[in-house]
DNA sequence: GACCTGCTGCGGTTTG
């Protein structure tokens, strides 16, 4: 970003402790502060030394909070009514409640009202807000689209005179349908205002700070004023490796036997060892695995007669067992580990840990950094990393791919991006269509009524829908107007109005949130609630259950009120969660790996079985030649090595499929299972399908056209078929031209003789 | 062979 698109700051830094109200200055002196942080001090500046917007990233522990609301609350101090200063807006219930508690006394004292205002937060300050509209409100997406949808007229009357609008972890809204909406949210709320909110994002660590300045302010994010911190605590780093039993060549395990016992054995035992005593976060990478964990570290701490100081923390469980966990952490009066799954990732307030481990090869360097600044956050304190990655012993006749080691070799990648500081950007092109078709219900509901043109004017200016041509919008409204949808309907004078069915889709509790949630089951033992399973899991009486870090055996089941009844046992078998598919690599992480193959150096950061296990992976991509030749053939499989990720080896799979192949892809490429195992040739029909795509490329709409599933986001199912394939089409277009490169480059390559 | 997030308004009852 230029720095000669900004006007000068009319304070300097050095200068803007100077800059704020008495009474904030006052209040700092009485926190025992020696002064302003850096960020702090620049985002002061910059917030009352101008007029634009800002974007404040940096570490967890660098004063984001304080570097935005001081500035902030000191212009708003004195404003009186008719209307809020401020909006915050955040992705979680408890960071708001977090907030509120920090921000309560100081407000207190500028005579300032602030009030939460989220599903769980009280009402009685909500209405007394609505009689005298000021001050400042702490919310999420889902709250602001309940109230255009519910109180228009209480919006408008809270909107109208907004100064800023705060916009907190803006990177959890980044690449995501959530993020879709709140950006399309805040439109309309500019829309309400009689001048447009400034607006200041709070956020991580960014890879690229534009992205993030363009979800922030699309019409002008060269004009969004960037600070960032750097988080500097030193890193000190072991990846360990782990051999285990190939579980598909042993017996299947009894019905309610014991646990299989794996490689999380030895990962336990070191866990243990090494994490006793001191405050820690283990990320475990799926909920079963993390129920697996702490309960194996549970019964050690046992076995040694040792109080238990190992506890599981993720989405399933409930409310209650995550808050008691969250506050031991944060009381650090007994040394605890949470084991979690990306539950703990977020910025909620629990203090800073010893070390962080990984369970399992990362597959996002962004979620990587994140669960990192976990640790190391006092002065003079290192950041604890340690990895454990399991390989399983390999079978008589192995699989290319299974001998090239790719999660050591993944764990090794990531590392290195680490180190370099790389950090991939958000995904896109999901959710649009849901998005859309849901605004323009939530506006119809909020206007009682909305022309199209009009509509098209509110969502699909500079913001999340500016892509979206009127001609395709048009397509969609007449679709949602059509006879089997009722989604709307168009009055004589041609306004358009909910439909019987919309209706009802704006009624329901539902309609708020734009991601999917399903249906669970409640767990409660003696009375107490310990958290869901999904409806999908089977369970009946005397089944065995391990949750929340204990057994449990089932008393009963109501099927009317979905609630398990369990009592505490010795033994049982893992939930199995609702599975979905992987977490996806990003292309650059998947390069990465060709260069962990192609090199020979072994970072210092491994224990000798992971060095080992390196060494053998490197050993079978040099036996197969896999720098040279990219087309692989064993048996009935062929693999192609494409050193891409997991979009466009999905998007390749999909698109093979129009020569008749039936092919699945995976981190190191894509795999055709041909039909004829018994030639030693590679079937023509998969090099000539190569060299379609490399000459003849499918069109997006083609592709679209040929995949079965392009729903996927929650409102999806309402929105007309070829108009969602148009919406996938424009969302895949870039990875879509891709394509005949990268299948030039695996002719070009050569393939296994 | 994945994870996470959120939720109105009304009428009734209870409590300070």
């Amino acid at each position: 970003m230029p720095a000669s698109s900004f006007e000068p700051l009319t304070i300097p830094p050095d200068r803007a402790y100077d800059a704020l109200h008495p009474e904030i200055r006052k209040w700092i002196r009485e926190q025992h502060w020696t002064g302003l942080r850096p960020v702090q001090a620049e985002a002061t500046a910059a917030i009352l030394g101008s007029r634009g917007d800002v974007l404040i990233a940096a570490g967890t522990a660098a004063g984001k909070t304080e570097a935005a609301f001081l500035p902030a609350l000191t212009q708003a101090a004195g404003e009186e009514g008719d209307g809020l200063s401020i909006l915050y807006v955040a992705p979680l219930k408890a960071l708001i409640n977090d907030q509120f508690g920090r921000l309560t006394e100081l407000c207190e004292r500028l005579e300032l009202p602030v009030v939460r205002w989220h599903g769980d937060a009280p009402q009685t300050a909500k209405t007394r807000l609505l009689a005298k509209p000021r001050g400042i409100v702490l919310i999420t997406p889902e709250s602001i689209e309940a109230m255009f949808v519910r109180r228009a007229a209480a919006a408008r009357a809270l909107f109208s005179r907004l100064r800023f609008i705060i916009v907190d972890e803006v990177h959890a809204f980044l690449g995501g349908v959530r993020g879709i909406h709140l950006a399309s949210l805040l439109r309309r709320i500019d829309a309400l205002a009689k001048a447009p909110a400034r607006r200041i994002g709070l956020s991580a660590t960014l890879g690229d700070p534009r992205m993030a300045a363009a979800w922030l302010r699309p019409d002008s994010p060269e004009a969004v004023r960037l600070i960032a911190a750097e988080g500097g605590a030193e890193l000190q780093l072991q990846l360990r490796g782990y051999l285990v039993p190939d579980e598909r060549a042993s017996p299947a395990e009894p019905e309610n036997g014991p646990v299989t016992p794996t490689g999380l054995d030895a990962i336990a035992d070191h866990l243990f060892a090494r994490l006793r005593g001191t405050n820690n976060l283990v990320f475990g990478g799926s909920r079963q695995r993390v129920e697996a964990l702490a309960d194996r570290l549970r019964r050690r701490c046992e076995r040694e007669g040792v109080p238990n100081e190992f506890f599981p923390h993720h989405g399933n469980l409930s409310k209650e067992l995550r808050e008691e966990l969250e506050l031991r952490l944060k009381e650090n009066r007994l040394p605890t580990t949470a084991v979690c799954t990306s539950t703990l990732e977020l910025g909620i307030d629990i203090g800073s840990v010893r070390s962080v481990a990984q369970v399992g090869a990362p597959r996002s360097l962004a979620a990587l950094r994140q669960r990192l600044g976990r640790s190391g956050r006092r002065k003079g304190t290192p950041s604890i990393l340690r990895i454990y990655v399991l390989e399983e012993e390999l079978p008589p006749d192995p699989d290319p791919l299974d001998e090239m080691r790719p999660a050591v070799v993944l764990a090794v990648a990531a590392v290195r991006l680490l180190l370099a500081k790389f950090i991939e950007p958000p995904s896109g092109g999901e959710g649009v269509a849901t998005a859309l078709l849901h605004q323009c219900l939530s506006v119809i509901a909020e206007r009682g009524g909305a022309r199209a043109d009009a509509l098209y004017r509110i969502l699909c200016g500079p913001g999340p829908f500016a892509s979206v041509p009127p001609a395709l919008f048009a397509r969609m409204l007449r679709g949602m107007g059509s006879p089997e949808a009722r989604l709307i309907e168009q009055a004589p004078d041609g306004l358009l109005m909910l439909g019987e069915v919309g209706e009802k889709v704006v009624g329901s509790r539902d309609f708020y949130a734009l991601f999917e949630s399903s249906e669970e089951w409640r767990l409660v033992n003696g009375g107490r609630a310990l958290g869901t399973i999904p409806l999908n899991n089977p369970v009946a009486p005397d089944s065995l259950l391990v949750f929340a870090g204990r057994r449990w055996v089932v008393l009963s089941v109501d099927e009317r009120s979905r609630v398990i009844d369990v009592a505490p046992h010795r033994g049982g078998s893992i939930p199995a969660f609702e599975r979905g598919s992987v977490e996806p690599i990003h292309d650059r992480l998947a390069a990465e790996m060709l260069a962990v193959y192609r090199e020979s150096d072994v970072p210092a950061w491994l224990d000798p079985t992971a060095a080992d296990l390196l060494a053998e992976g490197r050993a079978a991509f040099r036996r197969h030649n896999a720098d040279r030749i990219r087309i692989l053939e064993r048996g009935r499989e062929t693999h192609l090595l494409t050193w891409r990720g997991t979009r466009l080896n999905g998007l390749l799979a999909a698109a093979l499929t129009r020569s008749g192949l039936q092919c699945e892809a995976h981190d190191l490429g894509v795999t055709a299972i041909v039909e004829r195992p018994e030639k030693d040739e590679v079937q023509p029909d998969l090099l000539a399908a190569l060299e379609e795509l490399a000459s003849q490329p499918p069109s997006p709409e083609e592709l679209a056209a040929r995949i079965g599933a392009v729903a996927s986001a929650k409102f999806d199912n309402l929105v007309p078929d070829d108009v969602l394939k148009d919406f996938w089409a424009a969302g895949n277009a870039s990875g879509i031209a891709l394509l005949p490169e990268v299948a030039s480059s695996l002719l070009a390559a050569g393939r296994s003789a």
